[in-house]
DNA sequence: GCCAACGTTGGC
DNA sequence: GCCAACGTTGGC
């Protein structure tokens, strides 16, 4: 099983709005590198939930429901995407801040690559993620 | 709303 | 293949 951590604007697409769904296609990705963790995952991989711009926090946990496919927003198969549901909220949530003053979790790619919107979580920083929320 | 970081594009 | 210009993302 691997890990990962997707991020979303609240105002596009909260994690509140993924529960509801139930499911969602995960589009428009347009970069290189997002793209090559997209390729990556596997069914049943479990996804952080991260929503930037409003909150910068980390919510939820997701769940991949169907591995890559082509991108239905655009004709070109160069981009892929991925179905991800929910599949627990966090009791706590955790926040940029928390992930910037912790030694395990300041080495994420969220907090070193600000831009990047799909990003590989080791075990470690996951279980992390989970124990300072109290979700453990 | 500003600005830093950084990926992409296009001229040479 | 380099690099300047430009666009986008996202924290503040």
């Amino acid at each position: 099983m691997n890990y990962w951590l997707v991020k979303s604007e609240p105002i596009k697409y909260p994690w509140e709005k993924l529960v509801q769904d139930k499911k969602t296609v995960w589009d428009g990705v347009r970069n290189y590198q997002a793209r090559n963790t997209l390729q990556a995952m596997k069914k049943g991989d479990l996804v952080l939930y991260y929503h930037s711009n409003e909150g910068l926090a980390i919510v939820g946990i997701a769940k991949v429901l169907k591995e890559q496919f082509p991108d239905p927003t655009i004709d070109d198969p160069r981009w892929v995407a991925v179905e991800l549901g929910p599949f627990k909220a966090l009791k706590k949530p955790i926040t940029l801040e928390m992930c910037r003053n912790n030694d395990i979790l300041s080495s994420m790619g969220l907090i070193r690559q600000g831009r990047l919107s799909v990003m590989p979580v080791t075990p470690e920083q996951f279980d992390k993620v989970l124990e300072l929320s109290g979700t453990k």
